[in-house]
DNA sequence: TGAATAGTGTCTATCAGACATTATGTC
DNA sequence: GACATAATGTCTGATAGACACTATTCA
């Protein structure tokens, strides 16, 4: 970070008033996209206070200066507002938590004008990728706070633009899977190949047909998964191989992409 | 929009007042990038006045309401900015200006703590593809403007974070060619598939070997060009068969994608 | 044994990469 | 003709998609 050191800058500093101006304020929100019972659901929050009392909407809340006075950085911000409504705290020794799993990306900005009744307010929207996580608990300012379907959340009439939000962080995620090795992150530490397919097939919401194909796109993946050397515990009643476990491998690219039948269907 | 009607929320905001919190202040930022007399450039501007005075920095600045009270649309604001420092009006009857070719994208939020010596600051920082435009004027609170080799600006001890921003914007940049068709807004509204590859070869900074697969996946690529039906007027004088026109078919995705040797190396 | 799930082998049409060839222009 | 740029043709190795087959488990 670069800073001024010209004295003209020390005296220009010291009379600088920002009170003058229109006041904005910025908020961070975060749609926590995961998979629980093998459905693609959201963390929303209903609202305790105006505006929109009683409302959905997804977590998120104005940054403000902690008790240094300095602002966090956005992504903190975001982290530390999902670790409230999920009642996990982020282990700053890196503990493995189950929050330490979920991967924050940040979404885009909204500011248009109207977004809220109070004021102007800028939006930073970041985007959560995380495996199962338990029960919510409702933080502070919220009345209850639950995972819900995308499709039903999709229906309901969210506070705020937040369905415009939730709707650009459901087709990031949708095209992240294509190409990038982001599908692990909703899945547990240890997962079979099957699960991972089952990843692609619950966000995009469409089977795939491949499946000797899959296995070798994600094999041949570089840094996509690793084999563990164990098998899975028996699950489900109905029989069955037993399937070779795996973990994620750190990689982030997945080139050439899998693509999605809607993206193959828009190209042509 | 979703809007509040109930009683006790109109209470609420009319008891509502923003001034309690300490300020914070959003700008907006746009890395423009052309290509120059086969330069990759980035538009660059001189600031007059503190913080910073005289020192380089991406043209941006604060979001402030219009003369009707309301604040603009982010990407307005980027628009509104852009055309400032370019001397070229947006022109809102939608007629073919220069800068109505130019494409803006969202780029990404910075708001860490220290961004600004005034006070805590969130840029919404914008990425401008554009053909290759006239040279710039300095607009209001700006010494200079200038068009400036990317790798030179670089180098440069750049305003704010604003080197941060400048890297994220050719990264971006870099990669957007390689699954969307948008190279074609660096070029004007006619060109060559050989001015194409150059495109390519200029923003990557490395050499496309393949000119018979170049052609073929242009042409394979849906709504990428399409054929003008007339030949270039000549150009150098080394002579040469005359090129094909071709100009921009508004697609948007290239898959499967044309990988830079970088990006190649990084998924081994 | 049959059904269910996991994983491998193999064939083929397609395509990226490489390189040769043709076409059209200037000097 | 020598050279430069544009455009097309053709060969080959790799691979995505399709499908058949083997492996392991439970009822």
């Amino acid at each position: 970070m670069n800073h001024p050191t010209d004295p003209n800058e020390k005296a220009f500093l010291a009379a600088y008033d920002p009170t003058r101006y229109t006041p904005v304020a910025v908020t961070v929100d975060v749609a926590a996209l995961t998979i629980r019972d093998g459905v693609f659901s959201v963390l929303l929050v209903r609202r305790a206070n105006p505006p929109f009392a009683g409302e959905w909407c997804l977590p998120g809340g104005f940054i403000k200066p902690g008790p240094g006075g300095d602002f966090p950085d956005l992504a903190t911000a975001a982290a530390a507002r999902l670790a409230l409504e999920t009642g996990l705290t982020a282990d700053p020794d890196d503990a493995p938590t189950a929050l330490g799993r979920v991967q924050l990306r940040q979404l885009a900005t909204f500011g248009g004008p109207g977004r809220d009744p109070r004021m102007h307010v800028v939006s930073v929207a970041y985007l959560a990728f995380a495996p199962d996580l338990p029960e919510p608990v409702a933080g502070p300012g919220t009345l209850e706070a639950a995972w819900t379907p995308v499709v039903e959340a999709e229906g309901v009439d969210l506070a705020f633009d937040h369905n415009a939000i939730l709707a650009a962080a459901i087709k990031r995620a949708r095209g992240k899977l294509e190409y990038t090795t982001m599908a692990t992150a909703f899945l547990p530490a240890e997962f079979t190949i099957g699960d991972l397919k089952r990843v692609y097939e619950i966000i995009w919401g469409e089977p795939i047909r491949l499946t000797a194909g899959f296995r070798r796109k994600v094999h041949a993946t570089k840094n996509f998964v690793e084999r563990v050397g164990a098998l899975t515990a028996r699950r489900g009643t109905k029989g069955g191989r037993t399937a070779e476990l795996y973990h994620a491998a750190g990689g982030e690219l997945l080139l050439p992409p899998i693509l999605s039948q809607a993206t193959k269907d828009a190209i042509g």
